[in-house]
DNA sequence: ATGCGGACCTGTTAGC
DNA sequence: TGCTAACAGGTCCGCA
């Protein structure tokens, strides 16, 4: 479900409800996602006050007090405010109270997501220590790709989707920013020139920002934290269009599998 | 160091 | 209608 605009989406959702207002309990019905819910967390969290979300890669990084939960939403979480007493299905695995009334509830029928506890800066955590830059942010730039991907023969689809080179390009945005740039994603990434990733990154700029502007995209069921769909879905050019004409030059997409995760481009105008 | 495949888990959809 | 297989937005880990 959840890519970087998605997690942006809830991150900008459910932090006004959040900020300042105090922990009162953990409630952990499912111990057993990506990794088991810490015990820490359930006997540390509760009692401190939130001082706000963060964002580091797709992880949504809770401040409260010298600690920090660290939550990923893996392939189908989401997490959502409520009134408290709502009855829980089998995917809500996890409640936090606030002494606001309200409850933030993690669900996750896939369980590839998670939720971690620290007491250092998260930044040193050894999930986020080896991440590479954010997408929007200046460091990324085409200067950056270029110089990372000199005598690398993976596919340039891989390279852009590893987390160590660059967070928060996931499947659907790869496929997408790789045709805007006009870069077939089998490519090899070092035989790309400076100009083309300069046009890569700006694709990738954009496409993120313009998802993260209408509220991420909705494939299935994803809903912000608010509880609303997101609409970049409408605006997706390439991905889950096999078949279907090309926007730019009307040659049937195709769909190919890279890296084991389906991929979509136009032949004819991606090279 | 790099690149690849497997693993984690459940739900939905397409096809016979 | 019912069974089965393929597929799904992520990413860590271990092996060659």
């Amino acid at each position: 479900m959840p890519e970087l605009p998605e997690v942006e989406t809830t991150r900008r959702g459910i932090e006004p409800w959040l900020a300042g207002s105090r922990v009162q309990g953990v409630r952990v019905r499912q111990r057993r996602l990506r990794w088991p819910v810490p015990r820490r967390l359930d006997r540390e969290l509760p009692g401190r006050r939130i001082a706000g979300l963060d964002r580091r890669a797709k992880y949504i990084l809770m401040k409260a007090g010298s600690g920090t939960v660290i939550m990923h939403l893996g392939m189908s979480g989401s997490l959502r405010i409520m009134a408290d007493g709502q009855p829980a299905g089998a995917h809500d695995h996890v409640d936090f109270t606030f002494d606001s009334g309200r409850v933030l509830r993690f669900t996750d029928p896939r369980r590839f997501g998670s939720i971690l506890w620290t007491t250092r800066s998260p930044a040193t955590h050894p999930l986020l220590k080896h991440l590479g830059p954010e997408p929007l942010d200046i460091a990324f730039s085409g200067e950056y790709l270029y110089q990372r991907s000199r005598d690398r023969r993976l596919a340039v689809k891989n390279f852009i989707m590893d987390s160590r080179i660059v967070v928060g390009v996931g499947n659907i945005y790869a496929s997408e920013s790789l045709f805007r740039a006009g870069i077939h994603p089998s490519r090899a990434a070092g035989r790309i020139s400076l100009a083309r990733y300069e046009q890569l990154v700006a694709a990738i700029q954009e496409v993120l920002a313009a998802a993260i502007r209408a509220g991420g995209t909705t494939l299935r069921d994803f809903t912000g934290g608010d509880g609303k769909p997101g609409y970049f879905v409408h605006e997706l050019a390439v991905y889950d269009r096999a078949d279907k004409p090309c926007l730019a030059c009307a040659s049937p997409l195709r769909r190919k599998v890279i890296g084991q995760r389906s991929t979509y481009y136009c032949q004819h105008c991606q090279r």
